[in-house]
RNA sequence: GGUCCCGUAGCUCAACCGGAUAGAGCAACUGCCUUCUAAGCAGUCGGUUGCAGGUUCGAGUCCUGCCGGGAUCGCCA
């Protein structure tokens, strides 16, 4: 039982003892540092049934537990808040704990909760290249999954690729029209890239055909639906779903080239999945559902023939299933891959990491299917974060304005390289690396820093991205965390020159800053449980970049290697050990590198 | 218009289930490298938590109204 559950036992038997009356669960907060003590107890609930001051309540509990509870130095009391100040044993015995389950961690916690969790993330259309969004969506997703893995769950990483469709029509279109059978190799352009710019090059002559018919007299809507352009790319579509050879070959053939460049985005991101579904295999498959819910009466059919739910007692729409036409929606496909996942994993729980913009969407995909009663449509939960704006507002391709996912990449790596060579010239260091080395770690450190900008932000919130400013190196950043480790493994080879080893030595007396250190250490489980629990990666990134500034200010006051006794000098070193080591543990559960020097 | 989300320091973000004097980083300004890596440490400056009520021992947090921003309400995905 942990230090907290303890002390939490120990008050309720103090109030029983003291006061004769049983009270619901106590609960303890961390003290807050402006005060002496590391776990408080708030006395002002129980003034009702106690009938007396919380002063009193305080001092009388907290004298309870200094004569009473071996865990307990001291204890002051400030209005009606308890601190408790631990004694040293704690501390020391705490991080002796602590250590021991580091050295074992992560293997210690995997599967140990018989559950399984699919999360789905990245989730591209292959008609362009990734973009900042989505490199959101990737790391939440990746660390989200990694952060479950670390929590007992057995994880299964997907992705849903929307690979059929009018947009890749458009592309298609554009590129047999204009490509002159340029290829990613011919070209030298990575072939999302290339394909992607077909896109574009179909929206400009799409939008001046457009432009055109109006001039002519034409309304925009009756314009955009007109214009040749978007006829021949409907009429692909149809030939796509007839499944005409020629338009298959060119749609394997840029579906192709447009996934191998994701690939090698993925592979530079450091993110991966443990199966792909493609729309083009899943999207008739919810037919059978769409057919299943008409039986069941769940469904209705109009006189069109289209194919209906209606939510409108639960605060939702009527959503349409299936077209007049027989040929499936968005939605319908989502029914079909949700239960083809089901079949083949069989899933407690099914994660999917989307955009806030498809909060109703979702909702009303998890209505349908808890109507239809399909086992898992209680896991089902949507990781909806908030979108990724720049200074000029909201991302548009049309305008230009996107953030190309491999041109951000690229240029944090670049920066990392100019800043850490200056550093690495200051300090004499850097004939130490070889060339491959020092490559390693620019990637490391600028992916590291674009990385922990994006994830340290609550998911729900959306966040600005400022391309002049957003990547820093220094503060609240993944260069500070990574120095920090770097930093500390300097110190650790060094002990390991002069023979200090760590150790838990009962008689030493801890400072203060040790205490906190100590404290937030063992911390960590928790976090790593209130992370998942709340799905949110930051609540990790938040907890280490505080590790990471207590051990700095630790560091800059006490000496380690240098310490006044041989006993100090022990326990620092397994403070820092822990520290190291927590610190890549867990920015590992970020997807984040950290070198051991740097 | 209906539904949902958001509004905290000049900027970017925190604040556990309602707890103490709302915290960090960036920016600006001071100090600190003959001692374990200065991407660091210590400090100064910066706030009517959008506004107005309400609930209670206590509200950034819960409730109501208003103001401002965003998303969504397609036989698009």
């Amino acid at each position: 039982m942990n230090v907290q559950a303890q002390l939490e036992n120990a008050i309720s038997t103090a109030i029983r003892e003291l006061f004769d009356t049983e009270t619901a669960a106590v609960s303890l907060q961390p003290t807050r540092k402006e005060f002496k003590g590391t776990y408080t107890f708030v006395t002002f609930p129980l003034t009702k049934t106690l009938r007396r001051k919380p002063e009193e309540i305080a001092q009388a509990i907290g004298e309870w537990l200094q004569s009473n509870s071996p865990l307990v130095r001291a204890f002051n009391v400030v209005k009606g808040f308890l601190n408790i100040e631990l004694s040293n044993e704690v501390f020391v015995h705490a991080l002796a704990d602590y250590s021991r389950w580091l050295e074992a961690f992560p293997n210690n916690t995997r599967h140990s909760k018989q559950e399984k969790v699919v999360v789905e993330y990245s989730s591209p259309n292959t008609n362009k290249p990734l973009h900042l969004g989505h490199l959101r969506n990737n790391f939440l997703g990746y660390s989200m999954a990694t952060i479950l893995e670390a929590n007992g769950y057995d994880v299964h990483k997907t992705q849903i690729i929307n690979d059929r469709g009018i947009h890749i029509c458009k592309s298609m279109l554009a590129y047999q029209r204009f490509g002159k059978g340029e290829t990613p190799e011919s070209s030298g352009i990575k072939g999302d890239h290339l394909v992607g710019h077909y896109y574009v090059v179909f929206e400009r002559h799409y939008r001046e055909q457009v432009k055109a018919l109006m001039e002519q007299g034409m309304s925009k809507e009756e314009a955009e639906k007109e214009a040749p352009l978007m006829k021949e790319a409907q009429e692909m579509l149809r030939q796509w779903e007839a499944g005409n050879p020629e338009v298959r070959a060119l749609w394997e053939k840029m579906n192709r080239w447009v996934l191998d460049g994701f690939d090698e985005t993925y592979r530079k991101i450091g993110v991966s999945f443990d199966s792909v579904y493609y729309e083009s295999d899943t999207y008739l498959l919810g037919k059978d559902i769409v057919e299943e819910g008409l039986q069941k009466g769940i469904f209705f059919k109009k006189e069109d023939g289209s194919v209906w739910v209606d939510l409108s007692d639960e605060g939702l729409d009527q959503k349409l299933l299936l077209r007049g036409d027989g040929t499936s929606v968005y939605i319908t496909q989502d029914l079909g891959t949700a239960e083809k996942r089901y079949q083949e994993h069989h899933m407690q729980r099914m994660i999917y990491v989307v955009g806030n913009e498809q909060d109703y969407h979702f909702k009303v995909l998890f209505a349908i299917l808890k109507r239809l009663g399909r086992p898992y449509a209680d896991g089902l939960f949507h990781l909806s974060y908030g979108m990724v704006d720049l200074p000029s507002g909201k991302m548009k391709s049309r305008e230009g304005t996107v953030v190309d996912a491999d041109d951000l990449v690229a240029e944090v790596i670049d920066i990392a390289r100019q800043i850490t060579e200056e550093k690495l010239k200051n300090s004499d260091m850097l004939d130490s690396f070889t060339p491959d080395e020092l490559n390693k770690l620019y990637e490391i450190i600028g992916l590291g820093a674009l990385k922990y900008f994006l994830v340290r932000v609550d998911p729900k919130k959306r966040m600005l991205f400022n391309p002049q400013e957003s990547i820093d190196f220094e503060g609240d950043a993944a260069p500070f965390i990574q120095y920090t480790h770097a930093r500390i493994c300097s110190v650790l080879r060094k002990a390991g020159e002069s023979q200090i080893k760590a150790a838990f030595p009962e008689n030493h007396a801890l400072s203060e800053q040790e205490e906190q250190l100590v404290f937030t250490l063992t911390q960590f489980p928790e976090k790593l449980d209130e992370a998942a629990r709340t799905y949110a990666p930051s609540v990790l990134a938040q907890y280490i970049y505080e590790l990471t500034r207590l051990y700095n200010s630790f560091y800059a006051h006490h000496s380690i290697l240098k310490a006044e006794t041989s006993e100090a000098a022990s326990f620092r070193l397994a403070i820092s050990q822990a520290t190291a080591q927590t610190i890549r543990k867990g920015m590992q559960l970020l997807g984040i590198e950290v070198p051991e020097r740097m």
